[in-house]
DNA sequence: GTGAAAGCGCTAACAT
DNA sequence: ATGTTAGCGCTTTCAC
């Protein structure tokens, strides 16, 4: 079971609390027995027992990262970032997904369950804003990006009203005036879909182009399989729109899909955005014109908030913070030569 | 710190072993008493506490998949199957991005580093024969994938040449007689470059094709940045490609994206295909032909492999599974009307 | 500056 | 069928 505290007491002639203390650092320890034991770890190859450690400190050192789709590139890239920061700060982390199921997310978010993990870094899509409150508060839990708002936890997720301007006055900005948004209110609660809504709304007001509620095209889900079916929908419209705005980049691949599929052409005919930036529209064809948020920035900071609140650090309320995004043009707004309309 | 064993006891009037046999049925207990234990289990909500059980029985519940990219798709999916096995046979999966760096995949399969997993699923990239061989044994390791051969382990990766046989014989059958290979020999020790190359050659020479060292384009990586770079070289050839067989579908996706920006057709000038069967491929333009392993299965049959020797359940020898994979046709190879050829 | 000793919650060997 | 008990390796008082 390798290397215990007590074999390298032995071997260094001390007492067990003064070898802890030289692998800690709780209380000061002489140099020249510092030395000693630093020798004898050395060579037995001592490394700390973290069940025992753990079950000292009734802490287990391992955090969760819930979030609804492993396999969404835009999740795979923030758990990148959160898994190198957590390690940073000793700390384990672990992935579940959640599949974006009300079933499968209240398991996640009762704790009670298995009391595996210190914390949790939740992406919430299906649960609602009661099930999060009602939640028993004794591990800390930190929320990302989409889903419930106003309660009582740190929440880091971007500006979604902001970015839906910035994208939708983009598209404003291509003279395009039909302006389709593919991903409303998918199911319940999804509030981030209704931000993006009503941020595509208001740009639209602001530009001064009507709403037409049949450019607003509702999804299951916000994968490219979501976009490409919705998008089918919209060209068979009598009047297509001339750009789409979608929930994220998977649903933008999947409306480009579409569009391809039936032989029109990107941007001329239509253009399209996403968000999320992923690597994928980077690649596309044609690429993929989107709203980039900071993920590295977002996996780092819901990582530190979490810990912090694990630690007790400081015990000040809940915040909400709003990492930066940016607009990232490319082809599919870009790259055609837009026939003049008459 | 929750619920013990001993508050049960206390509250059911028996001792702490009995409501230990109630929970983990190592032995038989009376129907009576097991129901009075149960009802304050269910009462006073006992979870076990993993670090004290993980301390008394040497072992910490937790195996962990090390694999080269996270935001590789392909890997995504495969993590999903691995994760959902894990937690059916009682473990937790985590997730270690070795980056494909050398140094990060030798602190990986060092499990001196903290002995905080039970067992590894390692996909090497960087690391040699040599290295895996002087591995500390202690903590069973299950291969997959990409690497290293030969090695007492086992080993989990389809039949690399037979997969490139039957890519290349697709290309073939469309009477491809200029057919590229993308991804050979990138770094050194990259085992399953060599041997997807090897296919390439091998079914060349079957269909009576000559091998042109030219066609076959080493890459630094195996992502999508990496295929456009080589397909662009191989576009700037006097005598250009008519089909490319790429290392994998991201490589082939970059392949496709330097196609589209030369302004050529995919498939009527030159046919696309990759091997992962990674979602992204349903959705490009045009939709990739490939080869799909069973990843779910993959996935699962390394968790499998991992716990039974974990659980030592059975001392045999390492075994080497080769799991299924198909032909999936697309149109980067089918879609187009092929111009006869003079 | 250092040591002795008490447990954290659990499992398993040994009793009954 | 059930109870008793000795630790697993560590942190943390409390002593000196």
């Amino acid at each position: 079971m390798g290397v215990s505290l007590k074999e390298i007491a032995a071997r260094a002639g001390v007492s067990l609390s003064t070898v802890s203390n030289v692998v800690n650092g709780y209380r000061p320890v002489g140099e020249e027995t510092r030395l000693r034991v630093q020798d004898a770890i050395d060579e037995l190859g001592y490394a700390p027992n973290l069940s025992a450690r753990h079950l000292r400190s009734g802490r287990t050192g391992i955090v969760a990262l819930a979030i609804p789709e492993l396999d969404n590139p835009y999740f795979a890239e923030l758990a990148g970032a959160a898994i190198r920061e957590a390690a940073g700060l000793g700390y384990t982390l672990v992935m579940e997904d959640t599949a974006g199921e009300r079933e499968r997310e209240l398991m996640v978010i009762d704790n009670s369950r298995r009391q595996i993990v210190d914390g949790l870094i939740f992406s919430p899509v299906a649960v609602t804003r009661e099930e999060v409150l009602a939640r028993d508060p004794a591990t800390p839990m930190v929320l990302i990006g989409e889903g419930v708002y106003d309660v009582p936890h740190d929440h880091i997720a971007i500006d979604n009203i902001a970015a839906s301007h910035v994208a939708v006055q983009h598209l404003v900005s291509l003279d395009r005036y039909r302006i389709a948004f593919i991903g409303a209110q998918a199911g319940d609660h999804r509030q981030s879909a209704h931000l993006r809504l009503r941020g595509y709304r208001e740009a639209l007001a602001g530009a001064g182009l009507p709403f037409d509620a049949a450019l607003a095209a509702p999804t299951m889900a916000f994968g490219r399989a979501d976009g490409l079916l919705a998008m089918r929908d919209l060209l068979a419209r009598r009047q297509p729109p001339d750009a789409v705005f979608a929930y994220n980049d998977l649903v933008a691949i999947g409306a480009m899909r579409a569009v391809a599929e039936a032989g029109m052409r990107i941007p001329d005919d239509i253009a399209v955005i996403g968000i999320d930036d992923i690597e994928e529209g980077r690649f596309s064809n044609p690429t993929l014109t989107t709203i980039s948020p900071d993920k590295e920035h977002i996996g780092r900071l819901a990582v530190q908030a979490l810990v912090a609140r694990i630690e007790g650090k400081p015990v000040q309320p809940p915040y909400d913070v709003q990492p930066p995004f940016r607009l990232v043009t490319r082809e599919s707004t870009l790259g055609g030569r837009r026939p003049v309309r008459p």
